[in-house]
RNA sequence: CGGGGUGUGGCGCAGCCUGGUAGCGCGUCGGUUUUGGGUACCGAAGGUCGUCGGUUCGAAUCCGGCCGCCCCGACCA
């Protein structure tokens, strides 16, 4: 993309509504737009980013054999009539009358609607195990929206339901999305860390939620060091292999994790003393096994081997998509602005041309573009004529984890700069070699 | 929902106390400057002062209602 071409604006002071780091940057990179409480507009680079994210939450979900879909953001109350909770779910839920008089409401959650779906068509347990999601806006009507996109009343979830015959069955449906959780964190360049936590208004026995370490953060946070230094990596993982996935939760949930609602201090106290973290966290995901609840509720049953009628052992899933891009920044910035990891940045790297107009400058920085383009690099070139001091700023708000710095001073020795955002190391490099490089960072992306 | 603020060009703010032609900085647009970490200069466009009503010869300014937004708390992905 050519800058010139592109629409971000960016913004050199900061609105004032915004308090904490990541929202104020959003804004000042030209991310997002307000438009009421709780509510914004994606603007072209903030949708990016955003739709890196669904990319590897989707990616991830696939991956273990989940099955994508997509239900509708307006639900008709009855469903939730249904379930019981049309009344349980109160205020939060915002209602809405069509022009027929019929009660719909803004869907905040799909468990009814996936309990509808699943015991309509799926009868036998031959058709099990199944797991469903979908990636979809959401609508909780919050008392007091906040933290930008972090706390919004619209907002963008993963949202998946499986669906087993035996609670043997739900509970590897659990481990394994844990494991898909963890994958899907880690891809983004986050550290998120799963933690028993409370089963609040949705109900259930098992539940663990996954939060990003951050000062910011709206819990309050009790944990074992080792847990933060836990990583997959590329280790092969079959997520059919029940004896796998339990591994890896036992590895992830055996040290102590817990959020302010479930903290124990007495086991805290356990842990030796140079390894106890108290801190902040932000929740980005939650997992859930809840047993029978709605499929008993709604009739969801299935005929299992003795031809008997069963209610399904369900689990729902969820992860914050458009509050990751919140929690990412929260993670990942410093005083200049951003810092994307490379997993989820919007750009692969930038072009600062120093000297637009002049004739070489511009050969040498169209060349890198293409070159970049064709290995997939996806470049932001900022081919404005500007004083290199405003175009250095804008990327380092924007963030892109690399940057090259094309110049004439550089072209009489034949090289370019390629700068890294998260350290600052710059090193020459002719430029055939810093594309080989961009294009090696980037390789299967 | 309780408490505290705030609303003036796209953004950040002054003006309000003491009523009398709506201002500053940034950004934007047109020029000059050719710039190696947000240069400088000249010129221009852009505002029903949140909204409705009241007081007054006259309201951004005084009074009242309503609305929006922000912060703290309770609540929540």
């Amino acid at each position: 993309m050519r800058l010139s071409r592109y629409f971000l604006p960016v913004l050199k002071e900061t609105p004032a509504e915004a308090q904490i780091a990541s929202h104020r940057l959003m804004l000042r990179a030209g991310m997002i737009r307000q438009q009421a409480a709780g509510i914004y507009s994606w603007l072209p680079l903030g949708w990016k980013v955003l739709n890196r994210i669904e990319t590897i939450v989707h990616e991830e979900q696939r991956r273990a054999g989940h099955l994508p879909m997509l239900m509708p953001t307006i639900q008709p109350a009855d469903l939730w009539q249904e379930s019981g909770r049309y009344d349980a779910y109160g205020p939060e839920m915002l209602r809405i009358r069509d022009r027929h008089d019929r009660d719909l409401l803004y869907g905040p959650t799909n468990e009814e609607m996936i309990t509808d779906i699943f015991r309509t068509h799926v009868g036998s347990y031959r058709q099990l195990p199944m797991t469903l999601y979908h990636i979809q806006w959401k609508f909780r009507d919050e008392v007091r929206p906040r933290f930008g996109v972090m706390r919004g009343r619209e907002f963008l979830m993963k949202d998946g339901y499986n669906f087993d015959l035996t609670k043997a069955d739900a509970l590897h449906a659990y481990n394994r999305h844990l494991v898909t959780y963890l994958r899907t964190y880690e891809r983004m360049g986050l550290t998120a860390i799963p933690m028993r936590a409370d089963s609040g208004p949705i109900g259930g026995d098992d539940t663990h939620e996954f939060l990003v370490l951050a000062e910011t953060g709206e819990s309050e946070v009790f944990y074992d060091a080792d847990v933060a230094d836990l990583r997959l990596g590329d280790r092969a993982i079959d997520y059919d292999d029940r004896a796998q996935c339990e591994a890896i939760r036992a590895e992830w949930t055996a040290p102590y994790a817990r959020t302010d609602e479930t903290h124990d201090e007495a086991r805290f106290a356990e842990i030796p003393e140079r390894r106890r973290r108290v801190g902040r966290g932000i929740e980005v995901g939650q997992i859930f096994y809840f047993g029978t609840k709605y499929s008993a509720a709604m009739g969801a049953t299935v005929l299992d081997h003795d031809g008997n009628r069963v209610p399904v052992h369900m689990g729902s899933h969820g992860i914050g998509v458009s509050r990751l891009v919140g929690a990412l920044i929260e993670a990942h910035h410093d005083d200049k602005g951003i810092r994307w990891p490379e997993g989820v940045t919007p750009f692969g790297a930038g072009i600062v041309n120093l000297r637009q107009g002049d004739a070489k400058a511009d050969a040498a920085s169209e060349g890198l573009y293409e070159k970049l383009v064709a290995a997939g690099v996806d470049p932001l070139y900022d081919d404005r004529e500007e004083r290199a001091g405003a175009k250095f700023a804008t990327m380092d708000l924007i963030g892109l984890p690399w940057r090259i710095t094309v110049g004439p001073r550089g072209l009489e020795k034949g090289v370019v700069e390629l700068t890294s955002r998260a350290t600052g190391e710059s090193h020459e490099l002719d430029p055939e070699a810093a594309v080989a490089r961009l294009a090696e960072v980037y390789a299967g992306r």
